[in-house]
DNA sequence: CGCCAGTTTGACCAAGATCAACGCAAGTGG
DNA sequence: CCACTTGCGTTGATCTTGGTCAAACTGGCG
């Protein structure tokens, strides 16, 4: 996922690493402006697709409200979720021509698109855009490399864990965390079945490190204990 | 992993997706000169390190001969692979002002180190190389995002096909395929253990699929059953 | 009220991990 | 040149984690 390029607050290309360069300074909100101008809102109901794996890569995306899956489904049904995108996460630049997965809305959303070549001329009017989506990709690259390795290497506990701190972390919830996705979805997203998911929940609330108020929300009571569990 | 950007080939940036342009043009060639330019030579030993997880990021580098992993421990010893870099692909390029994982020779090896700030100056001088640096995240993006699907939801025997097709892809090998790396690198590339890999590869022997003449060397005499077996 | 989709729980099963030998080829030193 | 070591690789026996199958529960909604 690509977090929070563009629109309101703008952290990642407030600074840019590569060039350690603020990024902020005559022009810079001109640009701002400008992406606004290129992008298109599209309202997407619940489970409805926003584009297919395989279709054409004509532009990119930026969650403005809701929930956004990245996935992708194997010959016999069995799906991966690459991410959850949350308002102000940008998604969708694909290398290639066309989209490797798809993205659905796992809540109703709205999105804002913008087209390839309109963001192309506004790269090259100024090359500060060009160095956000460079940013943004780096970003995205690493976030993906950590979740390989949680893929790879650790238990159903540490992967639940982990996940209910990434949550947290990216919706700034301090203690009552509100899930947009369903069961099937954090499975999906953790590589495990539904079942532990739940199974791994139920354990954690037994052990009083969270309260399950209702299926969707979770409060957290014991951070460093479940913090503890990510690297058990 | 980032594939041949720069140097030989240069396949990568010539035709950039981002603007569809064909990136050749004028001034390219003593672009690539430059990166030679400001790239430092180093050797390395088999199982050195070239760079530490959480070590500053001043710079990125490139495989000029053997084969670089990235990879990370976590707390209780457990290792993963993120990748395995050839001759040609490029690495290191971490967000954040620190290394996220660690890079170290799989075999002797010697790399390239591109530093930032050199690489800012060229990037000041002529955008493409910034595109070509973006392009080359994107693609390590796509790579890690197929990588997720093969850790969170395919079987031993999907994975150890599906590792055996990349690497001949990869290093261009029709039929005999050599491995500069351990099976336990094989396995903490793949999200199993190191006897799980071994099972498998005689599994694949003993039906057939593969010889194994050397523990280093694997010929692919059925590729289509691997294939099948990677989407089984 | 009853249905329905999603969630939870339980019983059982299997893929892959763990533990333990054994094999084998490349050094190493006598 | 040959014992001996050492580091991988392979194979087998057993165990554990998480998957599969099945049933019960829950909350929302017509």
């Amino acid at each position: 996922m690509f977090r929070s390029f563009g629109g309101d607050g703008f952290p990642v290309v407030r600074r840019s690493r590569l060039t350690g360069q603020p990024a902020a300074r005559s022009g810079h909100l001109d640009l701002l402006v400008a992406l606004e101008g290129i992008g298109v809102r599209r309202a997407v109901a619940r489970d409805a697709e926003i584009y297919g794996e395989g279709s054409p890569c004509g532009g990119w995306y930026k969650v403005i409200s809701g929930t956004v899956r990245i996935c992708k489904l194997m010959a016999d049904g069995r799906r991966h979720i690459a991410e959850f995108c949350f308002a102000g996460d940008s998604f969708g630049l694909d290398i290639g021509g066309e989209h490797l997965f798809s993205a659905e809305a796992v809540s109703d959303a709205i999105v804002m698109r913008f087209p390839l070549h309109a963001t192309r001329q506004l790269i090259d009017k100024n090359q500060h855009i060009a160095r956000g989506l460079c940013e943004l990709t780096l970003r995205g690259h690493a976030h993906a490399q950590t979740r390989m390795l949680l893929l790879g290497r650790m238990t159903a506990i540490e992967r639940v864990a982990s996940f209910l701190l990434e949550l947290a972390e990216r919706r700034d919830a301090t203690r009552v965390l509100d899930l947009p996705m369903a069961r099937l979805d954090i499975a999906d997203y953790l590589g495990l079945t539904i079942e532990t998911v739940c199974r791994v929940l139920s354990g954690f609330k037994r052990h009083g490190v969270i309260a399950i108020p209702s299926a969707h929300r979770i409060e957290l009571l014991d951070r460093d204990a479940l913090a503890a569990a990510c690297d058990a």
